[in-house]
Formats: C-alpha cells, sequence, structure tokens
DNA sequence: ATGGTAGTGGAACTA
C-alpha cells in the first residue's frame, strides 16, 4: 500500500507542527504541498527529515507560491515546470520507483501542482490575474498532452482553484459567477483533465451528489457551524493506476489544528489490484 | 457592495 497526501499549507513554517501530526497519523509516503510560502533556502528542510521524509523536491520563491513533495522514498527525475511565460514556482514532479523499495510494482511519476485563484472578477478581459488562471490550464494540458502518455502511471494532486461539480460548492448557484465555479474555469479544468484522461479519485469513490469540500475560508468565524466550503484541492491519477485506487480520505478534521490552513489534506491509497 | 482573516515581511500584495 502507498499513501499520498496533498495540501495547501498556506506556509510551510506555520505548519511545521501539522506536518508532524499528519505524518504520525496517515503513515503518508508521499506529501505533495503548495504554497509553501518560502524560497529554497528557508525550507525547513532538516524538520521535514525529522518527521520522515529525508527525500524533498521543492520549488520556492520568497512570499508567495511554493509547491514540493516530501518522500519517504528516493525521489527521481525532479522537474520544475514553469507555464505562462513565468517563474513562478507552482509545479513540481518527480518519480518514485519500486527498486528503492517503494511499495508499488511500477514507477509512479508524482506532481504537485498550484493552479492560480484567479482574483475576483471572473473576466478575463478585465482580470488580468483571471486570465492568466485560464491559459496556466491551458499550459498544463499542453504540457502533459505534448510529453506523457495516458499509459503512463501518474498522481497528479494540487490546489487546483477549481470546484468543478455542483456538489463542490455550498451552494451552486450563488457560487455560478464566483471565481472557482465559473463554466469557463470549469471547462478549462475539463480539458486538463481531458490530456491524460486523468481520473479525479475523490469522485470516483464517493457519488457526485454528496458534498464534499477541502476549504473554508478564514473569514468565516465558525467556519464549520457556517459550512460555505468548495472542493479546491484533487487527486487525479492516470488510467493505469485506476484499478489500484484503495481509499480516499478528506482530512476535513485538520481544519481544527491550531493553526490551521485554509485548506485540509487529501489521503489517496494506492494498492494491488484485485485479483480477478 | 462591503468586510470579514491569514501570511509574508516589514508596505502592499496575495489568497
Amino acid at each position: 500500500m502507498l499513501s499520498l497526501l496533498t495540501w495547501n499549507v498556506n506556509s510551510i513554517r506555520k505548519r511545521i507542527d501539522g506536518l508532524a501530526r499528519l505524518a504520525e497519523t496517515t503513515n503518508a509516503d508521499v506529501i505533495c504541498l503548495q504554497e509553501t510560502k518560502v524560497d529554497g533556502h528557508l525550507f525547513p528542510t532538516d524538520a521535514m527529515t525529522e518527521i520522515g521524509f529525508p527525500y524533498q523536491a521543492i520549488a520556492g520563491q520568497p512570499g508567495y507560491n511554493g509547491v514540493a513533495i516530501l518522500s519517504r522514498w528516493p525521489l527521481h527525475d525532479i522537474a520544475r515546470i514553469h507555464h505562462c511565460e513565468r517563474q513562478d514556482a507552482r509545479h513540481i514532479a518527480a518519480t518514485i520507483r519500486p527498486e528503492d523499495g517503494a511499495p508499488i510494482d511500477e514507477a509512479i511519476q508524482i506532481h504537485s501542482l498550484y493552479v492560480p485563484a484567479g482574483g475576483p472578477i471572473p473576466d478575463p478581459e478585465a482580470n488580468p490575474k483571471f486570465a492568466h488562471k485560464l491559459k496556466f490550464l491551458d499550459a498544463v494540458a499542453d504540457h502533459f498532452a505534448g510529453g506523457y502518455g495516458y499509459r503512463d502511471p501518474m498522481v497528479l494532486m494540487g490546489d487546483f482553484n477549481v470546484a468543478p461539480l455542483p456538489a463542490d460548492v455550498w451552494d451552486h448557484l450563488k457560487l455560478s459567477k464566483i471565481v472557482t465555479h465559473t463554466p469557463i474555469e470549469i471547462a478549462a479544468l475539463e480539458r486538463l483533465k481531458r490530456s491524460l484522461a486523468f481520473i479525479d479519485v475523490v469522485r470516483e469513490l464517493i457519488p457526485a451528489d454528496d458534498p464534499v469540500f477541502t476549504w473554508w475560508s478564514y473569514r468565516a468565524a465558525d467556519w464549520q457551524a457556517v459550512n460555505k466550503g468548495r472542493r479546491l484541492d484533487h487527486i487525479w491519477v492516470t488510467p493505469p493506476l485506476k484499478a489500484h485506487i484503495a481509499g480516499v480520505e478528506v482530512l476535513v478534521d485538520v481544519r481544527h489544528w491550531q493553526p490551521p490552513s485554509d485548506h485540509v489534506p487529501v489521503l489517496l491509497k494506492l494498492g494491488k489490484p484485485p485479483a480477478i
């Protein structure tokens, strides 16, 4: 069994205790992080090694963005990927291999992705941040379509900043013109999904009509009572891994841990496919 | 249509 977890930490330096607790409670083999908000030389390398993740692929910048992959197993072919002619640290990939002892049959490529939030106005003409978000989603789709095949075992996880289904937000009608849930973004996310025939693991196991949220704004005093959440964080796999999906969990309780990120982790367990 | 909070870095920006 291989456990992979994704979490937008909103500053890794504020979430070291939370990551230690997650390492203990989930036995994750691999953790993909987004919004580490730290440049490389200030990344808490030693702290992450101490909690069980000596292998680290990091891409950082001061103050904003920042992605990483932490692993109990060696990481190969680390790639810091840039889109839209920017140097933003939003996409990093690495491969784990069975010959290193990882509990997998074949090498798996793992991607940690942080899609731009897109600003408040859902109009690419009026809002350059929203235009960037749409272009970024297309660029990632082109990157996958051009450089990989859907037969490659791959896990793509991270903060995609889009809640595609009606049950991925607290009120579909109220949010249909709100950035993260507009039709134009959802269409761009669907194009990305089709680039490698990705499978949305959470919706593979949880009925499409069941509300699932991974993010609650900091600005609600009692986030749980109000429960105005959205499913912005996702785990997708390519078709070869579909039969290996052994479980998925949104760790909602982590939103209570102090001090909290506004996002919660999502956990995927991959096992051997059932014998036929 | 506004404001509510968190984080970085030490003001203004991003989310």
